[in-house]
RNA sequence: GGGGACGUAGGUUAGCUUGGUAUACUGCCAGUUUCGGGUACUGGAGAGCAUGGGUUCAAGUCCCAUCGUCCCCA
């Protein structure tokens, strides 16, 4: 099978090299500013993050973009569990009868349901589907674990995977059949503690985001068309891409009574009165590890903030062999790094040269290389080299550790800023509907008027391509964009994945 | 929903018009050499051409069918 990345702009520009010109076939060979859907899945594949699995739609993660989730899932345990929530875990089948019961959920989610029908031969009685999302099953349990009003708050979360049917426009990590995600899903006995619950989970999807993956992020609440189905409202944190369109990163849910009502989660009170419960559900999803690469990745591959690096200090030892001092220097180094808390590595592979080596953890997203050779001892220095900037700068070695932990978390907070000079480059405002027609074509954000009224949302869905990501809070009034009629609320408006 | 591309060693690919059991690069293995920005040389292993059927003395190559993957636009 082939691979899909090596498309025929990749082939001619390597058929076009003269011979020797290796570079061309070793690194990314599509400038990110070129096709960025190409470019993008190069650094997919090639950074070693993910591979196509047989079935279409379908990717199997690698080692490095495994253990990006896995800094990622860290980081949200730790926030979680802060919440008063803790994990647990669902099967993956729910039976039909189900699924079917909260009639708007199942209506949205019906068309991308994979469906069990077979065990063997044998046709199973009610067909099973492989779970789109968790709700269903989650709350038929709940109506068992919950009986009086001290069993809640019941916060729980869920490490699993989801499916759903994806059948075009498939891309790694952004739309795929089968994904990692958490979904969480909580229990309250007020609508009030429900909704701050919703805020919560919210506020916790922005600050991980920002902090560990360093993108910045807009958010606020979806619109009535946008809105989780079976929701009474979901707040959204929503990030803006290099290509001019919007990725929501993450959703928070305030699901009201409405499943509480049909699954039977109910409660006595301290009156001892049965009140139906309040409930939120919210979740991320491997779309994070997407929104990373097209955010920080440039034209030589991957660049990974140091929080979620695999790895995030490379020490290259230049001009050495095994055993010899630059390799020892470079061994006893990475013990340091290690004992600093550093995830660091010694690239000793001696079938490859160093230009090769400086090249590959390039295009791995390493956060800092660490030269080290000959002329460098002699002098009692190593040479690092920032990946998201290129600058090299020379450390003494005494405390070099020292040097590299604080430069790595320089790196985590330059890499935010520049990442948010660049969101604020592609945000602008539309007074009128003629230069939000024009700003929409030019990609990025673009904050404006709404009436509210769901059919001005379709005209510019239907004229623009864009549609409204989030709903601010927003205290302003003026003319909506579209009917101008009066308006208070504040949207932004996006072409979107 | 519509359109397009494609399926030959691990990856990329030549061969298909004019049928004769397959080309090269890369990667891999062994060795020598190199190493401060993708080193050079030598010697190896690796595919029977997505699947099924047909035509033929003979099929990656022609015909039919099936399956699958990727991309683009809505």
């Amino acid at each position: 099978m082939r691979a899909a990345a090596s498309g025929t702009k990749q082939d001619t520009a390597v058929r076009k090299s003269p011979p020797g010109a290796r570079k061309e076939e070793i690194g990314i060979t599509e400038p990110k500013s070129g096709d960025f859907s190409e470019w993008y899945t190069q650094v997919v594949l090639k950074a070693e993050l993910a591979d196509y699995a047989p079935v279409k739609g379908m990717i199997a993660l690698r080692p490095d973009g495994y253990s990006i989730w896995e800094s990622i899932k860290a980081a949200l345990d730790a926030e979680f569990a802060r919440e008063g929530v803790r994990n647990a875990f669902l099967p993956v089948l729910i039976p039909e009868s189900l699924l079917t019961l909260e009639k708007s959920h199942f209506e949205g989610f019906n068309p991308e349901v994979f469906w069990v029908t077979h065990s063997g031969d044998t046709p199973v009685g009610d067909r099973l589907a492989l779970r789109p999302t968790s709700e269903t099953i989650a709350y038929s349990l709940y109506s068992k674990w919950i009986n009086s009003w001290r069993d809640l708050p019941l916060k729980l979360n869920f490490w699993n995977t989801a499916l759903r049917a994806e059948i075009k426009s498939t891309k790694p990590f952004l739309r795929t059949s089968e994904f990692l995600w958490q979904e969480g899903h909580t229990v309250h006995a007020t609508r009030e503690e429900a909704a701050a619950q919703v805020e919560s989970m919210l506020e916790i999807y922005r600050h991980v985001i920002e902090e560990h993956l360093a993108i910045p992020v807009e958010f606020g609440r979806k619109s009535t068309r946008e809105q989780f189905v079976g929701s009474e409202y979901t707040l959204t944190v929503e990030s803006m891409m290099p290509d001019g369109k919007a990725l929501q990163m993450g959703t928070s849910h305030l699901l009201g009574q409405n499943f509480a009502k049909p699954f039977s989660v109910k409660f006595a009170d301290k009156e001892n009165v049965e009140q139906y419960a309040w409930q939120t559900s919210w979740g991320v999803s491997w779309r994070l590890i997407g929104a990373l690469i097209m955010v920080h990745g440039d034209d030589r591959g991957l660049v990974l903030p140091p929080r979620v690096a695999p790895i995030q200090a490379v020490i290259v030892p230049v001009h050495s062999v095994k055993g010899d001092k630059v390799w020892l220097a470079a061994t006893e180094l990475v013990e340091r790094l290690r004992h600093s808390g550093c995830r660091a590595h010694v690239d000793d592979r001696q079938n490859v040269t160093t230009g090769y080596k400086y090249g590959d953890w390039e295009l791995r997203g390493v956060p800092l290389r660490v030269e080290m050779g000959p002329r460098d001892l002699k002098n009692g220095t190593a040479v690092l080299v920032r990946r998201d900037t290129g600058a090299k700068e020379q450390s003494g070695l005494e405390n070099i550790e020292g040097a590299i932990v604080g430069l790595l978390d320089t790196i985590q907070g330059d890499m935010l800023e520049s990442a948010r000079r660049r969101a604020a480059g592609m945000t602008s405002a539309a007074q009128d509907y003629e230069s939000l027609v024009s700003l929409i074509s030019g990609g990025g954000f673009v904050r404006a008027h709404w009436c509210g009224n769901g059919k001005c949302e379709e005209t510019i869905k239907d004229e623009t391509g864009a549609d409204i990501r989030l709903v601010d809070g927003g205290d302003g009034s003026g003319p909506c964009v579209v009917c101008s009629s009066p308006s208070v609320h504040e949207v932004l408006f996006a072409r979107g994945y």
